[in-house]
DNA sequence: CGAGAGAGTCAACACCGTGTTGATACCTCG
DNA sequence: CGAGGTATCAACACGGTGTTGACTCTCTCG
């Protein structure tokens, strides 16, 4: 039933819990997690501090819901990434890269605080690592078979080269976001590492189309 | 002049504060660098929380110390490397990167805690940095020069791929020492890092001795 | 309609870790 | 001996997190 005339005096918790989270992405895209107090979280809300924990239970909780988002997205968006390595490798590689690339992008904020978060709670770390695992299944799974139709050379296990250039990726990545030093220009970014990519995958700078 | 017979009733000022940083390194190769307080490192030097200030302004001041120290080792170490890289580029670049994994595993705890502060302090996030900049510049150098001299192909700029391939360094050896998932073995990491390194920068996988 | 039941809210409180202050003891050197 | 730097710590102030208990609003159902 839709408040009629007369518009409800309160919002309902659904609303609260969205607006703590957009006020949190907002916040998070100018300030480090730890900068952030709930106090200004609840501010943005609408509501007061104590109220805060009425919809999350600690800060870290809060992080958790805006990582699970994202962490959908990506299982997503990987599950969609063609497969046709086959017919031009180097494009197929630039196109995966790059849409890890975006996802970072569009959730920077979200992307630093949890990498800063895993390194004290447990649920974060156990997160992340599950959309880091989907990129590398990924990533795998397609070297694996690279090296199996003989397209890209023994020599490295699949698994390993591809657990080191995803690490790789989203460090660079976060890197650059960051404006960190030493890092490289954002233009170059994905350039930069679908070269690496291609070059350490296929042994040679330049993999045949087939 | 050294105390005779009766022992001075009180430590000197450099014995506390190296005990200080001692029980620092400690601690934190079991825990978090914001899970070890100021209390346990003042009790583990013998002193009370507020002396604990009287050497260090703050905790972050001790991580710099620590981090000061390490980073000391770091640019002498980097410095001795050789760079004959023309008669065994894939043993000389394996050596190069076996001397950061080495460095990382003694200091593993230092470098951690540096890596996570480094999101909210200055002065951290500058020293790291400087850090990142000795093994950047020399193999940003020696990658230059072996695209000079013909070794190596052109088509991605000495810097951006010298910056990338440290930090991936960086990253994957963190997860190697932090058990993360994913990560990779740590008996392959040497192994797999050097391969990385090898088919990215000459482009092939066997760069050819001369 | 009116008495629950739930959802939602918050003032006040307890706690913990950081950083500060001021008083005091010790040690050395003129 | 006594002045001045070195070293020490009890007690305090502060800010942020998380908890409690009482209150209000709204919806439902006899």
């Amino acid at each position: 039933m839709a408040p009629r005339g007369r518009r409800t005096a309160r919002v309902s918790g659904d609303e609260r819990q969205d607006a703590i989270l957009t006020t949190a992405e907002a916040l998070l895209g100018e300030r480090s997690f730890d900068d952030v107090s709930i106090e200004e979280l609840a501010r943005g809300a609408g509501i007061s501090r104590p109220t805060f924990y009425f919809y999350f239970s600690s800060k870290d909780e809060m992080l958790l819901a805006l990582l699970d988002r994202v962490i959908s997205e990506v299982e997503h968006r990987v599950s969609e990434l063609p497969r046709n390595f086959e017919s031009d490798p180097a494009g197929a590689w630039t196109r995966s890269i790059g849409m890890f690339v975006e996802v970072f992008v569009a959730h920077r904020g979200v992307a630093t605080a949890a990498i800063a978060a895993r390194a004290r709670n447990d649920e974060v770390r156990a997160l992340w690592s599950k959309s880091m695992q989907s990129w590398v299944d990924f990533s795998s799974d397609v070297i694996a078979s690279e090296q199996a139709r003989g397209a890209a050379p023994d020599g490295i296990d699949a698994h390993d080269l591809a657990v080191s250039l995803n690490l790789m990726n989203e460090r660079v990545i976060t890197a650059v976001l960051n404006r960190e030093i030493p890092a490289i220009a954002e233009s170059h970014a994905l350039d930069v590492l679908s070269t690496i990519w291609i070059r350490s995958i296929y042994g040679s700078v330049n993999p045949g189309r087939s």
